[in-house]
DNA sequence: GTCCCGCCTTGATTCAAATCAAGGTTTAAT
DNA sequence: ATTAAACCTTGATTTGAATCAAGGCGGGAC
């Protein structure tokens, strides 16, 4: 195989983990040591990265595509955990235990992701105690995202959840300026998402769009008017 | 004071240390280290020790009592994400980020908990990362059990959810012999926990009692029949 | 001991969401 | 371009849990 070809794999690689927050910053030399031990794996659409209980290999950061984490419960339900994007990192966790993997990782679209494997990256983890630090920040991250995950599930209505749901991805809700949310994913998928069904959610955006909240146009979602919508979670809350 | 006192309490707190599982078959030297810049804090049950946002100070390890970690979400409605008693730690996130604490703490009972504080330690981590590695492992099984709260909580209906919590807590649920569950905190407590009301915590209890696959007699429920509730689990998520 | 407050239980009612069902629409493949 | 498959929407029905309400039990204060 010509060098120049590894050579220029090896740049791209590198130019990833340098945008991603983990490594974000990171003297070149360690960047470069990290590359040298990334494992790239590309998957189909609807691949499976690793299941539930399977031996940890190490953790994973999206470079193309889209990983969703999801849970199978006792009773055979999906419950979607997170969606990774491209430059994002996942199951750090695998790094500190023996124990598998928690949950199932499936490739929602034509997908590649650097696989940093668990022993190379551990000993260089010990000679850059930085970088324990990170990693300790990336985990605390994503502990963050779970509680909220949970608080949105938790919430009484779909309505309210549905409110709270776009409100947290309109730009500046209270500017009263119309903002378009792009799901980036089917109406089945949020709806999994949000722990609810399709047909739940179909009939809590149609009420929405009848009080001229928001435009639905395949999956993309114009907020009308952030500011009533705030107002209505406000008072939905307010009624419990 | 008494120079006697003083090496006593020290001798007290490393003690504790060494018994807990993030420290556990750590160099002396270094559970002297740890120990010499703990500060222990003593809460009166209802106390809290820190609420969401605030500034984290470093993690904890629970000395004595218990500490109930919750999120009041939008709606003002509690929900309970973990109970931490006697030698577990908890918000070891709070080392790695400057974000506040993401929820409540507070104490359910008379307790004593061990701060270490985030400075002191993250020093101490940079030398050694051996430290950080078994900070890693302990935020993942939090991460782990975060999940695992997930699970719980989507489950179908309270009859599920019930049967798989006692199901967990029973010892040997396949054995068939009779386990005795101290619940250690009041029945509303523990419905909070599990997401539901008191209400349907009793009539889901009363069902379970009048199929006589429980008995119930104030905090204590004794599991008469492990294999039958394992067997009305399986069914019941069959049906779905 | 007795009084009182908070906890637990049980019943009746209400309500939101899951489920079942069917028609219309978009997407992707041939 | 045609067709099949998956997706979305909307309606009717069912169901499980929250809520409202009231009575009983138990433990702590005095």
């Amino acid at each position: 195989m010509p060098l120049e070809a590894t050579k220029f794999r090896q740049a791209i690689v590198e130019n990833t983990l340098r945008s991603c927050q983990l490594f974000m910053g990171l003297p070149t030399v360690d960047i470069a040591t990290i590359a040298s031990f990334i494992v790239p794996k590309h998957l189909a659409k609807g691949d499976y990265l690793f299941r539930e209980g399977a031996r940890a290999e190490g953790f994973y950061i999206v470079q193309k595509g889209a990983i969703n984490i999801h849970r199978v419960n006792v009773a055979g339900k999906e419950q979607v955990i997170h969606l990774f994007r491209p430059i994002e990192s996942f199951a750090e966790a695998a790094l500190a235990t023996d124990a598998g993997y928690p949950a199932d990782a499936r490739a929602t679209e034509s997908t590649t992701v650097l696989l940093v494997p668990k022993s190379d990256f551990i000993e260089l983890l010990r000679k850059r105690p930085e970088l324990a630090l990170r990693m300790l920040g990336s985990m605390s991250q994503h502990l963050r995202v779970l509680v909220g995950l949970l608080d949105d599930l938790m919430l009484k209505d779909m309505g309210t959840r549905l409110a709270n749901w776009l409100l947290k991805r309109c730009p500046r809700p209270l500017s009263g300026a119309a903002a378009v949310i792009e799901l980036d994913r089917t109406k089945r998928v949020l709806a999994a998402e949000m722990g609810t069904t399709s047909e739940t959610l179909s009939r809590t955006l149609a009420k929405f769009r009848h009080k001229n909240l928001l435009r639905v146009k395949g999956t993309t979602i114009t907020v009308m008017k952030p500011r009533e919508l705030q107002k209505l979670l406000q008072q939905n809350l307010g009624e419990l």
